[in-house]
DNA sequence: ACAAAAGTGTTGAGAGTACACCCATGC
DNA sequence: GCATGGGTGTACTCTCAACACTTTTGT
């Protein structure tokens, strides 16, 4: 039998979409770019890039992101691969979405040299999307409300030391629905992810407890 | 600017990979084939192969799964895409890995053309695998109880119609763990997703209550 | 009668839910 | 003293976990 090359079979491209959620203005945002070349010029779309040949699919992930954002620590996790054949009308392009979450603050918005301009949205008022990044988007968000519930990685979205409100406010928004604040704190304190870290006197009013999260950021645990 | 070509970025292989999980002997076996051509000939992998340039990522796994088992109705789904640089060493070869769950009586295995050989492991009990098929394995395990256990996609390995201790048994495999007969019965019960479909006479012991699902499989659903 | 697996209830502990008022600070 | 968010307890309901004996059939 010949011996197999991988030029023998058909070669895709590969892309890294990543889908950057944050919380700003009591609203969840996600960070789009404006398209500056074609197709869907001027159309919105989530950040990506290809894929380059030495680096592997995290590492193309994390390299968007801080091209885009600034951004360099944040919290990472690979989505889902989509592949319908025509998602990209230039041919097969093959595209593995990530999802990022970070504090508002961390985030420089720079729009990369391929796009016109980028923004973050509220995810209730999004713009028209290119590709089949409506899709993904979706997919993204019950993703986001799934880790929610079942692990630690809400408080990538919140500086280093915060307070209850702050963890609760956070919940209702994604989950776009109000939780009683006894039973909240009672759950969130039960837990045990959480380190006291001293009282913030830099408030206009009874100023509250600051903690720190003391476990592994996305620890599954149940929190809602 | 220049107009941009998909040709102008590099172009990895881009293959499907099928971890085939199913019951028999009271072990939960996946299946794997013996590779006939380099790199790792004579190891055993799992399943898949390229994808073609005009199919979804979805009809590979399933041209794939067919191909080596014959089975055309299973429950089928992706997992995670894994692309380190050097996992070929062939080249740079992006795998997307897929999980298929089906009733042991379907699978008719073929050795595909590619494979000297294909045959059902218990997972406690594996071969060296070649690439990093033993991390996808890990992988697709971990998923496996998560979805046992927050959903209905259990089913999928059972007949059409099961009863209530052939699904116990199910899931003491699978978690390795005993559970009480009454308290399994009565949660199973109060889920409302079985239907009641008659006695089965065929038995030699007190004849059992039949079963089929009620609801659609994979359906979210708090089963332990 | 015996072997094999099916079927069936109660109790106690812990978790979740509903619900409202006082507290500490800056101005 | 008032505006602002912070902090706290109880009672009820519901779910989960522990636990063992009887039933039905074929041989």
């Amino acid at each position: 039998m010949e011996k197999i090359k991988l030029s023998d079979y058909p070669q895709p491209s590969v892309t890294v979409d990543v889908v950057v959620f944050t919380i700003h203005d009591n609203e969840l945002k996600v960070l789009l770019v404006r398209r500056g070349n074609e197709p869907f010029k001027g159309k919105w779309a989530i950040p990506g890039g290809f894929v380059d040949m030495n680096e592997s699919l995290e590492t193309a992930a994390k390299r968007e992101l801080e091209e885009e954002t600034g951004v360099k620590n944040v919290y990472l996790e690979q989505l889902y691969t989509f592949g319908e054949p025509k998602r990209d009308p230039r041919g097969r392009v093959i595209t593995v979405a990530y999802m990022a979450l970070t504090n508002f603050k961390e985030i420089k918005i720079h729009a990369a040299s391929d796009a016109a301009d980028a923004q973050m949205f509220s995810v209730s008022k999004l713009p028209p999307l290119a590709f089949d990044h409506k899709q993904v988007l979706e997919y993204a968000l019950k993703r986001l409300k799934w880790k929610f519930e079942y692990t630690t990685v809400a408080f990538s979205m919140l500086p280093l030391r915060f307070t209850i409100s702050q963890i609760q406010r956070m919940y209702e928004i994604v989950f776009n629905k109000k939780f009683d604040k006894r039973n909240f704190t009672k759950k969130i304190l039960s837990l045990n992810i959480l380190k006291e870290e001293g009282i913030n006197k830099e408030v206009s009013y009874r100023p509250p407890m600051l903690y720190s999260l003391k476990k592994n950021l996305g620890e599954i645990v149940d929190i809602i």
